[in-house]
RNA sequence: GCGCCUGUAGCUCAGGGGAUAGAGCAACGGACUUCUAAUCCGUGGGCCGCAGGUUCGAUUCCUGCCAGGCGCGCCA
C-alpha cells in the first residue's frame, strides 16, 4: 500500500510542478508541497485515496479550491496516472479522490499472504530505541485498576512501536528504597507482633490491607524460628525485606497472568548502591542548579519550565524521591535510549515538571520524555458503578479483576478507550459471550475464518488449489470494503504507534471484524463456482491474518474455534 | 485559588481545520434448507456544554465562562 500512495504522491507532486513551471499555479505553492496530505477516505464512495490539498493551496495560490483541483488532475492525466489509478475525480468543495484499478486489491491480498505474521509491520522507526516504563507500583501492596490499565496500554504501544521499526523495551521501576518499604516493613512487624500475642501498636500511616497480615502469617510458617531468635531491629529488617519479596512475586506473578512481561524491573535500591544518586547531585550544585534552603538542597526546577523549584535531599539527609527519579530517568538516556515514555496515573501529573526540568538541566532536548497520562477507571456493574473505598476495604484489585474477567477481555477492555479519557469498564459486557461483547466479537470473526478453512479440508478442498488463486474476480463490495481495510493496517498501526493511541488499533479491530462478518453473511465463499470458491478462500486466508495481526498487537489471543 | 483531564445520539464512546458529524448498545422492523444466527441488513434518534475570536471554512484551533473527575508534600 506504501508503494501506491508513493506513486499517486509522486505523481501528484510532479503535476504542482509543472503548473508552476508554465505559470498555471504561483510559485509560492512550491513551499506548501511537504504538507501534501493523501488519506484514506472515511467513506468508500470518495475512493481508495484523496487529498484536500487544492482546499489547502487554495490561499496561497490565490484561485478557487475545484479550479486549482481541476489543473492538478488535467495535468496528471497529461502525464499518465501510475498503473494502481484508474481514475480522480473532483468532489465536494475540492477534494480529489483516487480510485484504484483491481490491480491493488490482487496486490493486497498477495501482499497479505506473502508477509504473513509480519503484515502490518514497518521500518518506519528504524530501530530507534525507546524506553517504555509504566505501572511502576509501589511494592507495598497489590496492583490495582489503573495499574492493570497502564499495564495493557504500555504493553501494546510497546508491541505497537515495534512493529513500526522502532526498539521499544519496557521497564517497571522499584521502588524498593524509599520511605515506603519502611512503612511497609513496620505495618508487617506489627501484624507479625499481634500473631504472637504481643501488644504492639500499629503504626499511624500503616498499610491496613488484609494481605499484611497474610504476609506476617507466611513469615511466621516459613521463618517463625528464626524471627523469633532475632532482637527486634533484626526482626523488623527481616520482615521488611520478606514483605518486599513476598509483594514483588505477586505483582509479577499478577502481570504474568495477564501476559505483560517487562523487559526490565529496575531496582531503585540498586541505583543507589551504584552511587549514581550522589553523583547526580553532586554534578547539579557543581553545575549551580541547586541551593540549599532550610536545611534541605533545591533543585531550581522552576528555572526549566516546573511551576516551583523542588527538593532533592531533605533536611534529614535522605532523599526525596525526586533524586532518584531523576537518576534513574538519566540513567535510561545513558544506556542507549533516545526517547522515554512514562505512563501515569492521573494522580502523578504533577511529576512530569519535576522531570522534563531535570532532563532539561541536563541538557536533553525537548520531547526526550513523552508522559501519557492515564485517566481513572469506573468499574461498572449491573450499570452502576463499583464503589471502592481503601478505608472500608472494598478495593478490587487486579487479581480480583481478572478472576471475574477473562485476561482477553481485561486487555481489550483497558485499551478500548483514549487513554485521556475516564474509562468506564463494564463488568458485566466484559463477561459476557455475546455480539455485544467486542472482543468475542473479534475473536469470533479469527474463529469463523478458521471454521471456513475445516469446511473447506472436510469437503476435500487442498490448499494448493486455492493458494495461487487469481483473485482479481473478486468484486462484491463487501468483498472490496474487507481488502480495503486489511490495506489499511500497516498505517493504521504506524499512525496508532505515533500517536501513542493504542485505542486506535482496538477500534481498527473491531472495523474489521465487522467487515468480515458482513462479507461472511454477503459472500458464500464455499460453492460450486471453483473459481469464486479459491478466490474467496484466498481472501478469507488475508482476513484471517490480519485479525491474528491486530489480536497480537493487543495481546489477546486468537482462537481458531469458540 | 492553581494545574491536568473530560463535556458529541437515551447510554458508552470515535472523529481533532474541510465532503451529508460516525460506531456499538438500547428501541423498532427484517434475514437461517447454506462455511458457526455467538452473525447480518434496515429505521428512527444530534444548538458536537455555553459565549466570543482566528479562518474562505470551526464539532475540531485560541480566549473566557459553566459542569464533572483527579491532583496541588522536605510522600511516591
Amino acid at each position: 500500500m506504501e508503494h501506491i500512495r508513493g506513486s499517486i504522491m509522486r505523481s501528484l507532486e510532479g503535476a504542482i510542478r509543472k503548473l508552476v513551471d508554465s505559470n498555471r499555479l504561483c510559485a509560492d505553492v512550491l513551499d506548501h508541497l511537504s504538507s501534501i496530505a493523501l488519506e484514506v477516505p472515511k467513506d468508500a464512495r470518495h475512493g481508495e485515496f484523496a487529498t484536500p490539498m487544492a482546499l489547502s493551496l487554495a490561499g496561497v495560490a490565490r484561485k478557487a479550491p475545484r479550479e486549482i483541483a481541476s489543473l492538478i488532475v488535467e495535468e496528471m492525466e497529461q502525464e499518465g496516472f501510475s498503473s494502481y489509478v484508474e481514475r480522480a475525480e473532483i468532489a465536494g468543495p475540492g477534494f480529489i479522490n483516487f480510485h484504484l484499478s483491481s490491480k491493488w486489491l490482487v496486490d493486497t491480498i498477495g501482499l497479505v499472504r506473502s508477509r504473513d505474521e509480519k503484515y502490518g509491520c514497518s521500518d518506519y522507526g528504524r530501530g530507534e530505541r525507546i524506553l517504555v516504563e509504566f505501572v511502576s507500583a509501589n511494592p507495598v501492596g497489590p496492583l490495582n485498576i489503573v495499574n492493570a490499565r497502564a499495564a495493557a496500554v504500555g504493553d501494546t504501544l510497546v508491541r505497537l512501536l515495534n512493529a513500526s521499526g522502532y526498539s521499544a523495551a519496557s521497564e517497571f521501576y522499584v521502588n524498593d528504597a524509599g520511605r515506603q518499604v519502611s512503612v511497609l516493613g513496620e505495618s508487617v512487624y506489627a501484624r507479625y507482633m499481634e500473631l504472637e500475642g504481643v501488644d504492639y501498636p500499629f503504626p499511624e500511616d500503616g498499610y491496613r490491607g488484609e494481605y499484611v497480615k497474610d504476609v506476617a502469617r507466611k513469615a511466621m510458617e516459613e521463618h517463625g524460628d528464626r524471627i523469633s531468635a532475632m532482637d527486634s531491629d533484626d526482626a523488623r529488617h527481616f520482615l521488611q525485606e520478606f514483605a518486599l519479596n513476598y509483594i514483588l512475586d505477586w505483582q509479577r506473578r499478577s502481570l504474568e497472568a495477564y501476559e505483560v512481561r517487562f523487559d526490565r524491573w529496575f531496582s531503585e535500591r540498586k541505583l543507589r548502591q551504584t552511587g549514581a544518586v550522589e553523583d547526580m547531585v553532586r554534578e547539579m550544585a557543581e553545575a549551580g542548579y541547586t541551593y540549599e534552603k532550610d536545611g534541605a538542597v533545591w533543585f531550581r526546577s522552576s528555572d526549566y519550565g516546573d511551576d516551583k523549584d523542588r527538593v532533592l535531599v531533605k533536611s534529614d539527609g535522605l532523599y526525596t524521591y525526586v533524586a532518584p527519579d531523576l537518576a534513574y530517568h538519566r540513567d535510561k538516556l545513558a544506556r542507549g535510549f533516545t526517547k522515554l515514555i512514562d505512563i501515569l496515573g492521573p494522580d502523578h501529573h504533577g511529576y512530569e515538571g519535576r522531570m522534563q526540568a531535570g532532563l532539561k538541566a541536563f541538557g536533553h532536548p525537548d520531547g526526550t520524555l513523552e508522559v501519557l497520562i492515564l485517566q481513572l477507571v469506573t468499574l461498572m456493574r449491573d450499570g452502576q458503578p463499583v464503589k471502592m473505598s481503601k478505608r472500608a476495604g472494598e478495593f478490587i484489585t487486579m487479581d480480583d479483576l481478572l478472576e471475574e474477567v477473562p485476561k482477553d477481555a481485561a486487555r481489550y477492555f483497558f485499551i478500548m478507550r483514549n487513554t485521556s479519557s475516564h474509562l468506564d469498564f463494564d463488568l458485566d459486557l466484559a463477561k459476557a459471550q455475546t455480539t455485544d461483547n467486542p472482543v468475542w466479537y473479534i475473536q469470533y470473526a479469527h474463529a469463523r475464518c478458521c471454521s471456513i478453512f475445516r469446511q473447506a479440508e472436510a469437503e476435500g478442498i487442498q490448499p494448493t488449489e486455492w493458494e495461487q488463486a487469481d483473485v482479481s474476480c473478486l468484486v462484491h463490495p463487501s468483498e472490496i470494503d474487507l481488502v480495503r481495510k486489511m490495506a489499511s493496517f500497516p498505517d493504521e498501526v504506524l499512525t496508532a504507534a505515533l500517536e501513542r493511541a493504542p485505542s486506535r488499533i482496538a477500534k481498527y479491530a473491531l472495523e474489521l471484524a465487522g467487515l468480515f462478518h458482513s462479507f461472511y453473511t454477503d459472500c458464500r465463499v464455499i460453492s460450486d463456482d471453483e473459481a469464486q470458491t479459491r478466490a474467496r478462500l484466498a481472501l478469507v486466508d488475508a482476513a484471517r491474518i490480519v485479525l491474528r495481526n491486530v489480536l497480537g498487537i493487543m495481546g489477546v489471543s486468537a482462537p481458531e474455534r469458540m
